[in-house]
RNA sequence: AGGACUGUAGCUCAGCUGGUUAGAGCACCUGACUGAUAUUCAGGGGGUCGCCCGUUCGAUUCGGGCCAGUCCUACCA
């Protein structure tokens, strides 16, 4: 513009004649409407993501969000809280994404769908990093200390993780986040536990649960992790008391036995864990199985044993012996009850039965030690059969032990077995490496060890049935998870939920020394304590003595020092979140990761039929996890990770949250290179459609230019018609969380309905029509309302590119798109009565027919520039009254120079089509171009005050501006 | 080891209750335009529907088995 204004001041320098010719054309050039906008093509994600956040927050966008949604209908994602430690991983990212699209597509739809952000912030991983710095507490430093430390390292990992979702434009009550480590939250956590005591569920047990003797804790199944470790393994004798009875019992089966020289008879145990020995209680076969009376000579003499008939054979090769003999088999059955001699602590323990053997390894005998395996102690306890209670929290025998005391059981095996080997009762021992038990934190062997503890049982209120019954009132999306949430709980035993841990919310009880009863007072007491821990924190509770709260019968009453297992604090926010933010119960949607089937749904689900015998939620939505390009899970040791923080750099926030959308969450999350490439392809389709459609907007005012539907230009009408359909569709893909569909629809539409037909057409009448004229200002109008609906619809996935192409639009409106509503704007224009959606889906078809054959032509170098040509279709009857109603603007529609309509029988060297009734033949145009338009018209030169202009141009250039009615 | 889920073009995904040459977009190749220009338009090539076996006139679609991956559980004395 600049250098055609100087050059028609003639200030450039002389010598450049030759210009003129080229500054004429660009004088018409001037002429025509071309696109103008600020809108950069270029995204600069990483840039001005930030500056978008900075402005979201200086205008308070959230809290507008929540005035204006003040008394709509309510929409409530209650946010399962992340572990407030570590780095953040695309799994969080996913997770919190999804999330962001529900909320803001709930807000967009018209509902009021507060995000309140949650953390969880107590329990073993952050008391273990802040043990690092400073040591155990009680130990280095005091309980107190130690617990402050934990806080200050939860809240510094908060801050650092906030930041993260901030920047991925999760739009949420940020300021004002739940933190299961507020005050108010421990205390509500505390009342929670005792509503649920007081409903009945609370009971303490003796059981044996997985125990980190490094740790000294109990803990939680979803704290254990499996791993390679090399045991010994051993066959152990366990002498027959009375080898007269045990025959008795093969004779009373109908087995006549050949006793000759048979004095020595042993059952033979199996076991990896030689220190559970001294805690043996009893040894265990299987009702249904064969056991043999095996005669043999190993190294040590002959003697006889009793084995698994069916593991017979095995079993002599293993001990290497080459000469035996079965004297007779019988049922395990036969056998119960038989007196055994302790291998070697001065006691008889009795056969029982028991289901959970089998014959997969060892002998068909299983050692059993109720402390410290969980089929132990049931088995034990059906049999009468208590704990002993020979290892203490340090995993160190205790005096009750005899000579093991004072050793601890990782080095009590070497012990155990040396005592075996000097008692002639070690039939054999080898090492064997097998996946085990370990602690997920401290990386060491768990052992199973029988504590007191503090349960929520599942059958003695029949908290099990109740849970079952709440399962099936749930929406559960993909419909699988119903089926896997009543596997896991048919299958769950009591949950453990004590903790002998620092850093956690503590179990608020009395119980009375003499009958293990809680204290009749016990709601009471719990508010109290609450009221407490509502002011100073957990501390309060510890801080107190039973003389603070009790006074006079203090002495009967011991103060329970256990904490609570983190899954309790997630999984009652239902109460100390949902409902004491008043956000309302049960919340509408939880959406999680499929393994929270097993952790948050089911703590959740488990305290609020606790409480309240309902489920806190109507719908759960899982998504499952991130793998690499070639399927496999993302892991630091594989290296194959992608992080957010790097994903936001290179792409942008916008473009993790588009990845998040095309793909299916339901299965395996592809990321990999490649895929963050063709989402970041995709996406520029997206924005560079947008930047087109506003370029066009230039020098429109909606309040002065718009256009009303009955006016419009027929192609104009539609298109505008396809947008809302569009929204329609993907309106409902929002609704079922079909965030794939919204991604595939508004891309296509971008890239098929826009970009290859509709805005390729209307360039023509935008560009070289007059500004002002309705042709004009009817397609501007529909790119006006075009706009704004794609807005809309990207808003919950794209939110910053949302938000900047709402500020680029033309006239009045809210100051972020996410303060506007889909059904805002025009509503749905109805279907065109001549010029209806068919019709224009025919067009297109006749378009593409002409396109291939245009394409023949120029790879013939026959034509170039499509305008270069001319077309002439032969159609059958119907075709041609279809494409007659379009008239002389059939061209426009199919971007021609010239096209002329022509009955089938006419059709002499046309070429065949796709399109039923439809031959067609390409010309290239004998006429010249209008250096305006380009098109090759004949009318070129009619007009002498502009010779290099066909008269559609003289006209929009001098005249009235040319009229148009259909493309 | 058991359970659940997943496996369709290089990538992301459609393919309803089994039925004519399996679709879309992207990527790729070729070309056009240069008035969306690190953009846009057009045309084109590309798939043993994880593998095997059944049921059926006919299977990507139903049944069984196997393989691979993911999640959960168990790992066992």
């Amino acid at each position: 513009m600049l250098a055609v204004a100087l050059s028609r001041a003639g200030t450039l320098p002389h010598g450049y004649e030759a210009k003129d010719k080229v500054d004429e054309m660009t004088d018409y050039k001037s002429t025509l409407n071309l696109p103008q906008t600020e809108f950069p093509m270029k995204a600069s994600l990483a840039q001005r993501e930030p500056e978008m956040l900075a402005r979201w927050q200086a205008m308070d966008l959230y809290g507008k969000i929540r005035a204006i949604s003040a008394g709509r209908p309510r929409f409530v994602l209650h946010d399962g809280p992340p572990y407030a430690n570590g780095e953040l991983h695309l799994g969080h990212s996913v997770n919190k994404s999804l999330k962001d699209f529900i909320v803001k597509a709930k807000t967009l739809a018209g509902f009021d769908s507060p995000y309140v952000p949650g953390w969880d912030c107590h329990g073993l991983p952050i008391e273990h990093n802040v043990e690092k710095k400073l040591g155990k507490a009680g130990k280095k430093v005091s309980f107190a200390e130690f617990r402050k430390a934990c806080r200050e390292y939860a809240a510094a990992q908060v801050e650092i993780q906030k930041q993260d979702f901030v920047r991925l434009g999760v739009l949420g009550d940020w300021a004002n986040p739940y933190l299961t480590m507020d005050f108010k939250t421990e205390a509500d956590t505390v009342r929670a536990l005792g509503k649920i005591a007081a409903n009945g569920h609370l009971v303490k047990g003796f059981k044996p649960v997985y125990w980190s003797v490094v740790g000294g804790s109990a803990l939680a199944e979803a704290e254990v992790e499996y791993q390679d470790k090399t045991s010994f393994a051993i066959d152990v004798r366990f002498p027959v008391a009375n080898p007269a009875e045990l025959f008795a019992r093969f004779k009373g089966q109908g087995v006549t036995l050949n006793l000759d020289g048979i004095q020595n008879v042993s059952v033979v145990i199996w076991t990896t864990t030689p220190w559970t020995l001294p805690s043996n209680q009893a040894v265990c076969l299987n009702a249904e199985l064969e056991y043999a009376l095996v005669d043999c000579a190993l190294e040590s003499g002959r003697e006889t044993l009793v084995l698994a008939t069916a593991m017979v054979d095995e079993i002599m090769q293993r001990y290497g012996s080459e000469s035996y003999g079965v004297l007779g088999s019988v049922k395990g059955a036969a056998l119960e009850k038989l007196s055994l001699q302790h291998p070697f602590v001065d006691k008889q323990v009795p056969v029982i039965l028991g289901e959970h053997v089998t014959t997969d390894a060892g002998t068909g005998a299983v050692h059993t030690a109720p402390d410290h395996g969980v089929d132990d102690f049931n088995v034990g306890m059906a049999y009468g059969l208590g704990t002993l209670n020979l290892v203490d929290d340090d995993g160190v025998f205790t005096s009750a032990a005899d000579k093991f005391a004072g050793a601890h059981v990782y080095k009590a095996d070497e012990l155990v077995i040396e005592e075996l080997k000097e008692r002639h009762a070690l039939v054999a021992v080898k090492k064997i490496v097998h996946s085990y038990a370990h602690c997920w934190r401290t990386k060491t062997p768990l052992i199973y060890r029988a504590t007191p503890q503090w349960f929520i049982s599942m059958n003695e209120q029949g908290l099990l049935q109740s849970a079952l019954d709440a399962v099936a009132k749930v929406k559960w999306i993909p419909d699988w998870g119903q089926a896997r949430i009543e596997l896991m709980l048919k299958g769950s035993p009591d949950w453990c939920v004590s903790r002998q841990r620092t850093w956690g919310v503590p179990i608020t009880l009395f119980v009375n020394k003499e009958t293990q009863q809680l204290h009749p007072r016990t709601a009471e007491l719990i508010e109290e304590v609450a009221l407490r821990i509502e002011q100073k924190g957990i501390d309060a509770w510890f801080e107190l003595t039973a003389e603070d709260l009790l006074g006079a019968e203090a002495a009967q009453y011991s103060k329970v020092t256990d904490t609570l297992d983190v899954w309790f604090d997630s999984g009652v926010t239902h109460y100390s979140v949902l409902q004491q933010r008043g956000l309302g119960y049960p919340a509408d949607l939880y959406l999680e990761g499929s393994d929270q089937h097993r952790g948050w749904f089911q703590s959740s689900l488990k305290t609020a039929v606790a409480m309240y015998g309902t489920a806190p939620y109507r719908q759960v939505l899982t998504h499952g996890f991130t793998v690499d390009a070639k399927g496999y899970k993302m892991s630091k040791s594989l290296g194959n990770t992608i992080s957010p923080k790097e994903v936001f750099q290179e792409y942008g926030a916008d473009i993790l949250r588009l990845w998040v959308a095309s793909t299916d969450f339901r299965g395996e999350m592809t990321a990999s290179t490649e895929v963050l490439k063709r989402v970041a392809d995709s996406y520029r389709r997206i924005r560079n459609t947008a930047r087109f459609l506003l370029s066009n907007l230039s020098g429109f005012d909606p309040a002065q230019n718009l256009v009303a539907p009955d006016n419009m230009v027929a192609l104009d009408y539609w298109i505008t018609r396809q947008a809302q359909l569009l929204q329609h569709q993907v309106v409902e893909d929002y609704e079922n969380y079909h965030f794939l569909g919204v991604y595939q629809k508004v891309h296509n539409f971008c890239v098929i309905e826009l970009g290859s037909f509709y805005l390729d057409v209307i360039k023509d009448r935008q560009y070289t029509t007059r500004d002002d004229c309705l042709a004009r200002r009817s397609t501007q109008t529909a790119m006006y309302h075009i706009v704004e609906i794609l807005s809309k619809l990207i808003a919950p996935i794209l939110s910053f590119t949302a938000d900047e192409i709402w500020a680029s639009m033309p006239g009045q409106r809210a100051e972020s798109v996410f303060l506007s509503q889909f059904s805002e704007g025009l509503p749905l224009l109805a279907e065109s009565a001549d010029m209806n959606d068919q019709f224009w889906q025919q067009v297109m078809a006749v378009k593409t027919a002409v396109n291939k054959e245009l394409e023949k032509q120029r790879n013939d170098k026959l034509i170039g520039a499509a305008l270069s040509a001319e077309v002439t279709l032969y159609c059958d009857a119907g075709l041609s009254s279809l494409l007659s109603r379009l008239d002389d603007e059939l061209r426009f529609a199919l971007m021609v120079s010239h096209a002329a309509l022509q009955p089938m029988s006419a059709a002499v060297d046309a070429a065949t089509t796709e399109v039923p009734g439809l031959q067609l033949r390409i010309t290239p145009s004998a006429n010249t171009k209008c250096v305006r338009c380009w098109h090759h018209r004949a009318d070129i030169g009619s007009n002498a005050a502009h010779p290099e202009l066909c008269l559609r141009c003289v006209e929009n250039i001098d005249g009235l501006g040319e009229k148009r009615l259909y493309a």
